[in-house]
DNA sequence: CGAAGCGTTGAGGTTTGTCAAATCAGGTGG
DNA sequence: CCACCTGATTTGACAAACCTCAACGCTTCG
C-alpha cells in the first residue's frame, strides 16, 4: 500500500492538495493555471508506458484513450469530450495510450506540480477527483455493456450517452470513426454499421449523408434498448 | 464537482484523514478498528442502491460484486479474496451488490467515521486508496479482457490472474462457481466449461474431480495465451 | 441410497466476425 | 466547376465463435 501511494505520480500531489482544499470555502472559480497545445487528427498525446508528467483537460476537439494487445488488437477505454479530464492514473507509468480523435486543444497541468491544484481554491483538484472517480463509475458501467450487451443494445448505450454528455439534444456529433467506435464497444466496423443501419430502418435514428453525426428521431426507443 | 466530494460517502473522510497519512511518517501496522461479521454462502452483503455505510475487508472466504441488467443478465465486476477492501465508491449509494461466494469473514469499517480512517497512522487510509485504485486498474483491464479476447483468453487471464493472488502456487483453488465465472467473464457457464475442458486436454491445467480447483500444469502457455 | 445441484457434453441455432466488393463523401488538380 | 482519386463506410455472402436447449454424469449431502 505504501508503495501505491509512493508511486503514484499524482496522488501525492492531491493528498497535499485535497485537504486544504475540500474543506476551506469556495473561492472564485477558474482561475487555472497550464498551458495550452493543439494537437492535429491522431497525433499520439502519450503512450502506454509513458512515465506520468501531466494530466490534461479537453478544451475542444475530442481524444481517446486506448490499450492495446500484442497482436494489435485494440480496446479504447474512453473517449474525452471538452471539459473532461484524463490522464489522471496511480503508478508512475500511463497505462493507457492517448490520441487526439480530431483537431483537438488541450490544457495541461504539470501532475506534480502541487500548487496547480492547490491554486484555486481546490476547485481543481476537486475536479481532478471527481475525473477519477468518474473515471472509475464509467469503466464499470462499460463492463456490463462489454460483457453483457448485444451489439443493438451498445450501440444504442453509445448514443444515449453521447447524447447526455454532449447537449442534450436529439442531434449528436460523432468526432470519431467507425472503427473508434467499434474498438470502444468490443465490435467490428461492420457490426458497428449494421447496427446502425438497422436503428436507422427502424426509424429510431437518422444518419445525415456525412456520416458523422447521428440524430436520435425516437430516443425513447434507445433508451429501452439501453436496458 | 462540487457535488462529486460532497456526497462522496467515503471521499470527504479520506480528505481528511489522507493529508496527516500521507505524509506522516510510518507507525505501527495493523491496529485496525472495525467489527466482524460472518457471511454464510450467497448471503447478501449489500445491494445496489443501498445507502453507503461502511466498506469491507475480506478475512477469509470470497466476495462478488456485481451489477444486473434489468431482464436479469448479471456481470460480476469482481472477485474480492482475503486482504481486499471493496465497498469504496464515490457517490452516496452502492452501483454494485455485494455477496459472500462462500462462507466469509468480513471486517467492516464505518465509511463515515473519519478516526477509523485517521486511527492506525492511515496505514487503513492508504489501504482504501489502494483499492479504489486498483480498483480502477482491474476495471481497465478487464474492459480488454471483456472487449477483445476469446474465450480461451479470457480463461487463461481469469486463471492467471486468480493465481498471482492467490498463493502464487500452481494449484488454484476456485470458490465460485461456473455460473459465477461466465458472469464475470461475460461467457456461459457452457463455455466455460468447454474452454477449461479443452485447455485439459491440451495439457496446460488439470481438473481435480472435485471442480473446484484448478492445477496449472503449463504456466507459460497460460500467459502467452494471456497476450 | 437417493435426491438435488452443479458441471459436462452434444446438437444445432444465432449473432457476430471475416473477407470482399460496391458505394459514398471529401479533397485534388485540371 | 467537374472528373478523379482516396479513404471511410456500407453491404453481401459466408464462416466461426459462442449461445441455447437438452441430456447426461458426477459430487455432495441428507
Amino acid at each position: 500500500m505504501q508503495t501505491v501511494l509512493a508511486t503514484a505520480g499524482l496522488l501525492p500531489a492531491l493528498g497535499g492538495a485535497l485537504p486544504d482544499a475540500a474543506f476551506s470555502p469556495r473561492q472564485t472559480p477558474e482561475p487555472k493555471a497550464g498551458s495550452r497545445r493543439a494537437f492535429t487528427a491522431d497525433e499520439e498525446i502519450f503512450a502506454e508506458g509513458d512515465r506520468i508528467a501531466f494530466f490534461y483537460k479537453v478544451a475542444s476537439g475530442a481524444v481517446r484513450t486506448y490499450k492495446l494487445l500484442s497482436d494489435g488488437r485494440r480496446q479504447i477505454d474512453a473517449f474525452h469530450l471538452p471539459g473532461d479530464i484524463f490522464g489522471v492514473e496511480a503508478g508512475e507509468e500511463h497505462r493507457f495510450s492517448a490520441e487526439a480523435v480530431t483537431d483537438t486543444k488541450l490544457i495541461i497541468y504539470r501532475a506534480s506540480d502541487r500548487s496547480t491544484l492547490a491554486g484555486d481554491g481546490g476547485c481543481l483538484a476537486r475536479e481532478v477527483v471527481g475525473a477519477l472517480l468518474r473515471g472509475l463509475e464509467r469503466a464499470q458501467d462499460h463492463m456490463m455493456l462489454l460483457g453483457r450487451k448485444s451489439a443493438r443494445e451498445r450501440i444504442a448505450s453509445f448514443l444515449i450517452g453521447l447524447s447526455e454528455r454532449m447537449t442534450g439534444e436529439e442531434s449528436i456529433n460523432l468526432p470519431m470513426s467507425r472503427a473508434d467506435i467499434a474498438d470502444h464497444l468490443g465490435l467490428t466496423i461492420e457490426s458497428v454499421s449494421r447496427s446502425l443501419t438497422q436503428l436507422e430502418r427502424e426509424g429510431v435514428i437518422a444518419l445525415p449523408t456525412n456520416r458523422r453525426s447521428v440524430i436520435l428521431r425516437n430516443p425513447a426507443a434507445l433508451r429501452r434498448l439501453d436496458a
